[in-house]
DNA sequence: AATAAAATCACGGATTCCGGGGATATCCCC
DNA sequence: GGGGATATCCCCGGAATCCGTGATTTTATT
């Protein structure tokens, strides 16, 4: 019997995969969870086979997830959920220790041929994200950055149209400090602005 | 017998979605383009009952679809296809004249269900739209702004990080040009920033 | 305990952005 | 033909940003 675990903030999809899960007779839900941080707690303690985990939780991202849980060096397979289609978005989620990677518009049936495959060893991606990973080009050498959780928040906060003063007000901090994780924000997507950064962060699901 | 024309510019899912009429017998494909332009000449020949249209086409938007479509008070039906899950960008395509918004991640069902309901005259929203849409709440008064073809180019130059005086260069304007350009994205989008535009241009799709 | 990483603060100067004006030419639709 | 939308161009001043360089403190991780 395959113990498998969810992790999604949304609740609709929780209830799919539920039924998804329910109507196999050799898999089980060894539960459900809708933060990063319960997550990562009930994997230690209820130790499943596989997680679907979807990589846009309100509080930890999927990458960090996938990285705490590598350093454990668990056999857990992990198979990440998304909406996003990006390479770089893929690439990094697969880097980080990912077994899997599905698509959230894919059938059911995807998601039991990933964990059957992810158990037997093997990586699996969806058919879409195969057809997008086999192309060459463009977004080739595009790595995405990893941000601290400050400068996930400084993101959000300039992303809303503030600017550094207010950003500094708002979290208590002098403005110095802000132009320096600004800084930092833009050297560590290698772009040419603040404005750069933001588009980047959005399109990769960062904030 | 239902004539039904697709417009979208994945080939994935136009394939998906051929098979899915293939397999009724009330409908029949009435032509595929993966092009606004295209769609438009298309649906005033052939005279389709029904439009699936994808809203993020490379070179119309959706909503400019929409409306010039209705603009010559077609009898057509519109049934808008997105992954677009925002309160904003359903409420514009809806306002634009669209009679369905279906999420690219919904099943086949849902998209016949969507069919008959909107040549039965009703509108139609995918399940997910339907919640998204019957929250009360904050994005409430949010409209998505009619931008030009300019300012959409503009948009995308300085979204990649580009300055004033580079985007200028490019499109051998001046910079005064641009500058009018920006505040006059600024205003639309009712934002505080640049930086804000682009969060929300590249949110809603626009970009 | 030691090293590394993250968060904090600081200065100065060149450049850019934002908000407030105004002006002209073109195209499309009624 | 007139009105409206679009695209183009211009000016100015105050504010904010970007970049280089540097340093201190707090917080993990080993």
């Amino acid at each position: 019997m395959i113990k498998v675990m969810v992790i999604d903030d949304h609740p609709i999809v929780l209830e799919g995969l539920k039924n998804l899960l329910s109507s196999r007779d050799d898999m089980m839900l060894a539960g459900c969870f809708g933060t990063g941080k319960a997550g990562l707690k009930a994997i230690k303690e209820l130790e499943p086979n596989v997680v679907l985990l979807d990589i846009n939780l309100p509080d930890i991202s999927g990458a960090d997830i996938c990285r705490q849980l590598r350093r454990q060096d668990k056999e857990t397979r992990i198979i990440t959920l998304s909406i996003h289609n990006e390479r770089p978005v893929i690439r990094n989620i697969l880097q980080a220790g990912a077994n899997g990677y599905v698509l959230k518009n894919s059938v059911g049936e995807e998601i039991i041929t990933a964990i059957h495959t992810t158990l037997d060893g093997r990586p699996y991606l969806c058919r879409k994200t195969q057809e997008i990973m086999s192309q060459v080009g463009e977004g080739d050498l595009v790595e995405i950055p990893q941000v601290t959780r400050r400068e996930k928040e400084i993101m959000e906060l300039v992303s809303k149209g503030m600017t550094t003063g207010q950003v500094a007000a708002q979290l208590f901090i002098s403005t110095h400090t802000v132009e320096s994780h600004r800084k930092n924000l833009i050297e560590k997507f290698d772009a040419a602005s603040m404005t750069a950064v933001i588009k980047l962060a959005t399109r990769y699901g960062l904030i």
